[in-house]
DNA sequence: TATAATAACAGTAATCATTACTGATTTGTC
DNA sequence: GACAAATCAGTAATGATTACTGTTATTATA
């Protein structure tokens, strides 16, 4: 099935653009509502979904959190999600740093590793500030 | 709130302690429920939940699968998760052998990492089995 | 061993993120 | 412009998990 143009994937796609952190899709939602009032989340899903099967989007799934978040940054690179207020952050580490990981994985492994799920825990600088203040 | 013994928690203890696969909340229910006929699923997600709390299993969330598995081994461990079944697998892979990329990642990030999660995807040995025969 | 306090129970309803369905509307092509 | 197909809005359904409620089991104490 090819894909065709629509003005409400266009409108999702460019808000993903214009976000550093990585937006849920009900935050999507939220904000495409703006510029078109009656658009469904039931869409917004579909087209997140859509964009990423097609590579031109990323959805991360945490574990810890049960909410998906979509990045518009297909590189790879890993992630911080903070334990405090949820906060998705990209992490400067280089993906290079661990991609030795699948191949040491694999050493006393029978089956196939095709690629790996990392993301780091912990809190961030605006939580750790909050908390110190509230002592 | 102290913990009061319960032959139902007792089973699903013993339960997840014969397994070397990480059972769902599902798996337990459905076993447990041979001995237990009326036993709940509600009861069975407050215990492992209690337990994990406790500190006695360990709940795994994967992002990739939408369920929570259970761990009576609570040794920090990697897993490897079939994307074909789903199968929850541990590897040997020591948990030392990467335990320096909390200290890796904490380096140009501005907040306080506590702890990573990762987990290796890709065809575990029976499916790659089943699959060849298929051709 | 009876009693009283309370954790845990079974059963059921509610929640929350996400997906599926349906008939109407856009979009791209001839 | 007309036709086929993708997309839409709206709504219902799903599936895992949690919350609620009145009853039962467990444990400390008398």
């Amino acid at each position: 099935m090819t894909m065709k143009y629509s003005r409400q994937r266009a409108a999702i796609l460019s808000f993903l653009q214009s976000r550093r952190d990585h937006p849920t899709a009900e935050l999507v939602y939220s904000s495409v509502k703006e510029s078109f009032p009656n658009i469904s989340l039931g869409t917004v899903y579909r087209n997140l979904n859509q964009l990423a099967e097609a590579g031109m989007i990323t959805k991360h799934s945490f574990g810890t959190l049960g909410i998906d978040h979509f990045d518009y940054n297909t590189a790879p690179h890993y992630h911080f999600v903070c334990n405090c207020c949820s906060a998705v952050i990209d992490l400067p580490m280089a993906y290079s740093a661990i991609s030795s990981i699948d191949e040491e994985a694999s050493k006393d492994f029978d089956g196939l590793i095709r690629e790996h799920r990392l993301y780091f825990c912990g809190t961030c600088r605006n939580c750790l500030d909050r908390e110190s203040g509230e002592d």
